[in-house]
DNA sequence: GGTGAAAGACGCACATG
DNA sequence: CATGTGCGTCTTTCACC
């Protein structure tokens, strides 16, 4: 993986609409070169997959929650992430340091679906002794874009 | 938005490079109705962009880690999450309820990589008066797919 | 690695029912 | 909304450098 390389994946996650002679015209290559390192990034899977945005306003889930749970040491935990990550009210689910074990980051359409989640589901998975949900009053920032082009600091 | 569109949103969340003549097939239309419906959910806003999902270690950024900030009330936080969203570490960034103020996750190529942004960037930023990072030591699931079909629940 | 050309598929608009 | 057609664009492959 090169530099033309990564500007093509930095390119792609902003826009990845654009055609390959678009790509070749900003990146200085032509049609099939732009192809086949496209391609080549697939194969690779540097490109895991091609998605859409969707603003999450149209379609009725516009509550953020940040859940943290604290879990008994006694069992493991391998049931109770296979529990959170099959809730489509799951967007990350992350094994963290500090005082509570997991971050539970959640989509809900309001906040009775918010307590409903956390009473009804959250509390009764296996091995869950303490849940602390925090709600988002606004987002600035929600992206995966990560750059790929080496930075110059 | 009907059932159908709320369909064609899910699937192209998934996989945005399905053709129009597939996702016909999966939703029971003609090319030509999916390619009316698609155009139009795209100039409504609801389709708000296309973009790749990237292998986040192929391209050295690979640590994940949460940092809880508390700001000083007097200033207001529009400079500080200004600064904040400016910078390709922060992937998000959340007014929070709770004890502390912000949320903002982070994407680093390493443990060196946290402490320098931590200690140099945010602590410098303006307002900031309590900074508390967390680290991700793994990540089970991190999507951004909200369902768009109605649930049955 | 790259280019350029050719073939086929796809996107898109329009007209008809 | 389905089907047809037409056309421009895009993707993909392949011979060549």
């Amino acid at each position: 993986m090169d530099a033309i390389d990564r500007k093509l994946i930095d390119i792609l996650q902003e826009d990845a609409s654009l055609s390959y002679s678009v790509l070749g015209t900003k990146v200085g290559l032509s049609v099939s070169a732009v192809n086949d390192r496209v391609r080549k990034l697939r194969e690779q899977g540097i490109i895991q997959a091609y998605k859409i945005a969707v603003d999450t306003n149209a379609i009725g889930r516009s509550l953020t929650a940040m859940v943290w749970l604290r879990t008994d040491p006694a069992k493991g935990n391998k049931k109770l992430v296979k529990s959170l990550i099959k809730a489509d009210e799951v967007l990350e689910c992350h094994h963290m340091t500090g005082r509570f074990d997991f971050l539970v980051k959640l989509r809900l359409r309001d906040t009775a679906h918010l307590e409903s989640f956390v009473s009804d589901t959250i509390k009764e998975m296996p091995g869950v002794v303490e849940v602390l949900p925090e709600i988002a009053l606004s987002t600035a920032k929600e992206t995966m874009f990560v750059p790929a082009q080496l930075e110059t600091d």
